[in-house]
RNA sequence: GGGCGCAUAGCUCAGCGGGAGAGCACUACGUUGACAUCGUAGGGGUCGCUGGUUCAAUCCCAGCUGCGCCCA
């Protein structure tokens, strides 16, 4: 006998090492069976379990499991990103405490002692995951820095050099001078600071006392100034345009320029430009062929470009002396507070520097054409549709894209430069030696270039370099393209396109046909979850606390496209008592004998109850589904949700038990199977969702199971034989005059155990369906007896109006006049403001002309019953006003 | 500045051209032999504002207001 209340903690374990073990989860590309493809966004060795992991994840093992269930071999890959930054950061944050820097260490035992960590404590969410219920093939578990995916990481890289969609360039790029190496565009996050515009005078050349005023938020800078621009057609600068001025400070003669990023709008309309520290000045200085002057180091202090008195300070000093110096020369016009964004390095949390270095490139504009018509073409598509918007507006602007970090931790770039410093990308050493040889005909020394690859990268590569490319594997035939991406739409950038880009050139098809973009987790009051907030919800302590299918089924219910979610915890709570809702259902089938019978046939049952209940269960499955196809998972939850508690338990449970209660027989059995049957189909449909408490009943109500339900086909009810309309029809009668019963004796305050009499009459005398379901209706309306009303109802009596049925609760002594009265006034003033409504709309004529017709038989039909009802209403008044 | 999204019950949110819905919260009653992590019933909404299209608008279109996000 099961327990009295659903315990997850003590099953969940139990139940995901049986599946585990059994490898339940394994993907299969040689079996018959047509394939179906996530691959796990993987996370970064350094992680643990968050909430949108546990969204993410929840969504990837409900489409993976009712795939599978669907009898596709399915294949969710899960794997480890290296995480190149954020990884090396916490190595050295543990050799910090040791007051040991990498340096000291040297890189190869810093790379051994990553590793080291990787190996220890690296990957704990996998465990978690486990705890979530997730089913992935563990099995095929990848990492970005295994040997595999390291191998397919310097195919692409040769390749793409020697097509020349990556090369070596000297470019501006963001750099972090905290961690000492550049990062791309992606990983800057822009934040709002108040600062200052300073405005600055720049004296002219051959003019004295003459100046042009630039403003700036960074006066630093200045020492790297090379020219001042103003617009080409601001009328105040025309003769200024081709001459100098003298840069303060340095002395430096500079030009000044006619170029359009000067808006005459601002300030002067003059600009400064310092083209190696900003991209703008850049892009000014490569149309004027300005002079790059870099003014900073690796850790953004002075160098010796600029005037002795400024060297070795770092930037932030240098503002300070730039402004006192200038303002004792007297050329500083005005400060005006100023509120702008300032460019942070997304992990260091220091602003970046636009600093000019030799970096190595991928010509993303050429990777993107592809890219951007596979989606054009409809061979990808995006749900919500709307992020496409956002995948092409970034993808047609794309820039170059900055491949090398300064790191240690990742994968070495696969370039080694001769003594000339001529580069010789190759496969290994090896080979590069072999290229060198060819190059200068001599075995010469070689050096590996010494930084690493962006971990996007080698995430690009995910969609196959998984699959066991650039091998030809089985695995990479079965599951190429894949068909499912699920991700947030942080990553759109970082990594949906890349592995569209990489994909398309690599496997000269799409990755996968659908990206589902999901929502964002925040906080019951909508705020973003952060550690500094403190408002962090910790996924673990939810299934702790209300177990793993609770936590699922509320991110299931709360994700509908298109919206975040606000996490709250009395939704996990409420789904937590709908599994403990199930799990007694379940309890009373097995008490009343309710087990699976192999021979049942769900098309061919007799009792009208068991009929009703099978055509709602084939409508149910067929919601759930059509709701899963389209990635609509609030409906697909709310529709199982709604059919286990609101029809199953609600009202066929109370409807069979007076059967079940009752003699044993054919009529017994059969609602015994058909419970069984119902049961068995609801597991089936909770499943994907609530894996746990499904799997653990599937076993406990019968142990001749030939599969655990993980494994047994999703519920096949698509036999037309099984929709029983007749029945539906029935009991929608049966369940309007059980709800008006109840209705009105709680509004009469009837003692909820009192029972009490009920006349019924129809235009034929007692119904027939109130005669067939007799039983069902006495015991939910709790009635003592229940008999055709023949004549007017007696004194006295509670009337109703149910389905063109006239009801009377003879309750004399009991109800109170004025009460009854003002019931049936209320009901009568609802019912004629309805047919107001409709009278309004059929005496249109345009609307009787130009409406569907099915739309105006509609409301004809609404009319008439509104209106008999209203009839028996008023003479149902008529008679209490007459007592 | 450009783009996207959101505004529906006290709260969180579905819905979406022809009868306003759910969960939670709230109120009343209730242990009827699965379940108080429960049952039954109930209250509660000019569907942000203003126009337009339509026989018909919460739903489509435009504008406005407020909020959020992305890009520059």
């Amino acid at each position: 006998m099961l327990d009295k209340t659903y315990l997850p903690a003590d099953i969940e374990s139990k139940i995901y090492r049986a599946w585990e073990e059994a490898g339940r989860f394994a993907a299969h590309p040689n079996s018959a069976a047509e394939p179906y493809c996530v691959m796990m966004p993987p996370p970064n060795v350094t992680g643990s379990l968050h909430m949108g992991h546990a969204l993410n994840s929840t969504l990837q093992d409900v489409l993976t499991r009712y795939r599978r269930k669907l009898g596709r071999d399915a294949l969710w890959q899960p794997g480890m990103d290296h995480a190149g930054i954020a990884t090396q950061m916490v190595v050295e944050r543990q050799l910090g405490e040791q007051n040991v820097h990498r340096r000291d260490l040297g890189r190869d035992a810093f790379v051994e002692r990553v590793w080291q960590w990787k190996d220890e404590s690296g990957g704990a969410i996998a465990n978690q995951l486990r705890r979530l219920g997730a089913s992935p093939d563990w099995a095929r578990d990848r990492f970005t820095m295994d040997e595999g995916l390291s191998h397919a990481v310097r195919t692409v890289f040769v390749a793409l050099h020697e097509e020349g969609l990556i090369y070596r360039d000297k470019r501006l790029v963001n750099w972090d001078p905290k961690l000492h190496t550049a990062i791309s565009d992606l990983e800057v996050e822009p934040r709002e600071s108040d600062g200052n515009l300073w405005h600055f005078r720049y004296p002219i050349e051959g003019r004295d006392g003459e100046f042009i005023t630039v403003a700036t938020t960074r006066p630093e800078t200045m020492l790297g100034d090379t020219a001042v621009a103003v617009h080409p057609e601001d009328e105040r600068w025309q003769d200024l345009i081709g001459g100098h001025a003298v840069l303060p400070l340095v002395g430096r003669r500079i030009i000044v320029v006619g170029d359009e990023h000067a808006d005459p709008e601002q300030g002067s309309g003059a600009v400064k430009i310092t083209p190696a520290h900003d991209f703008n000045d850049f892009e000014v200085g490569r149309r004027h062929d300005l002079e790059l002057i870099n003014i900073f180091d690796a850790d953004a202090c002075l160098n010796d470009n600029v005037p002795e008195a400024y060297r070795g300070l770092d930037r932030y000093a240098a503002r300070k002396k730039v402004i006192a110096d200038m303002e004792a020369l007297g050329l500083i016009e005005k400060i005006e507070p100023h509120r702008h964004a300032l460019p942070y390095g997304d992990r260091s949390g220091v602003v970046v520097e636009p600093w000019l270095t030799d970096q190595w490139f991928a010509d993303a504009a050429t990777l993107a054409k592809p890219a951007i018509e596979a989606v054009e073409a409809g061979r990808i598509k995006f749900v919500p549709k709307q992020w496409e918007n956002t995948y092409f507006e970034w993808m047609r602007n794309i820039q170059p894209w900055c491949i090398s970090r300064q790191l240690w931790w990742g994968h070495r770039i696969p370039a080694w430069y001769g003594p000339d410093q001529t580069i010789f990308v190759a496969m290994d050493e090896a080979a590069a030696h072999e290229k060198a040889k060819a190059h200068y005909g001599e075995t010469v020394e070689l050096t590996q270039d010494s930084d690493v690859l962006d971990t996007w990268f080698s995430s690009g590569l995910w969609p196959f370099s998984t699959l066991g490319w650039p091998e030809k594997t089985e695995a990479l035939d079965a599951y190429y393209p894949n068909n499912d991406l699920i991700t947030g739409f942080d990553i759109i950038f970082f990594w949906v396109a890349r592995m569209i880009m990489l994909g398309m050139h690599f496997m000269g098809d799409v990755p996968f046909s659908t990206v589902y973009i999901h929502a964002l987790v925040r906080d019951e009051q909508g705020q973003k979850m952060s550690k500094s907030k403190g408002n962090v919800i910790d996924p673990l302590e939810l299934i702790d606390k209300y177990g793993a299918d609770a936590l699922r089924f509320t991110l299931a219910a709360m994700e509908a496209q298109g919206r975040d979610i606000k996490m709250s915890e009395s939704r996990v709570e409420g789904y937590r008592n709908f599994a403990t809702k199930l799990w007694n259902a379940a309890r009373f089938c097995e008490a009343n004998g309710c087990t699976r019978v192999e021979a049942f046939d769900p098309a061919t049952c007799s009792n009208t109850v068991n009929r009703w209940i099978i055509g709602e269960t084939a409508r149910a499955v067929a919601t759930t589904a059509k709701a899963l196809e389209a990635y609509r998972f609030n409906e697909a939850a709310n529709a199982v949700y709604q059919f286990a508690w609101g029809v199953f338990c609600d009202w066929f449970l109370e409807f069979s038990k007076p059967v079940l209660n009752g003699r044993d027989g054919a009529e017994k059995n059969e609602a015994r199977a058909t419970t069984a049957w119902v049961l068995e189909q609801i597991l089936g449909l909770l499943h994907p969702f609530m894996p746990f408490v499904s799997e653990e009943l599937w076993d406990r109500l019968d142990d001749k199971r030939p599969l655990p339900l993980i494994s047994t086909p999703w519920p096949e009810t698509d036999d037309p034989a099984l929709q029983y309309e007749d029945a539906s029809a029935e009991i929608g009668q049966v369940i309007a005059l059980v709800s008006g019963v109840r209705a009105a004796r709680a509004e009469m305050n009837v003692p909820a155990g009192a029972k009490i009499p009920l006349l019924l009459r129809d235009d034929s005398g007692l119904p027939e369906w109130a005669e067939s379901q007799r039983e069902q209706i006495m015991q939910l309306a709790r009635l003592e007896s229940m008999a055709v009303l023949d004549g007017d109802p007696p004194k006295g009596s509670i009337q109703l109006v149910i389905d063109g049925a006239s009801v009377a609760l003879p309750l004399s002594g009991i109800i109170d006049v004025a009460q009854e009265s003002a019931r049936l006034e209320k009901e009568l003033g609802r019912i004629a403001q309805e047919i107001g409504k409709i009278e309004a709309k059929l005496g249109n004529e345009k609307f009787l002309a130009k409406a569907p017709e099915h739309v105006v038989a509609e409301q004809q039909r609404r009319k008439s019953e509104a209106e008999a009802a209203r009839d028996k209403l008023k003479q149902a008044l008529a008679r209490v006003a007459a007592l």
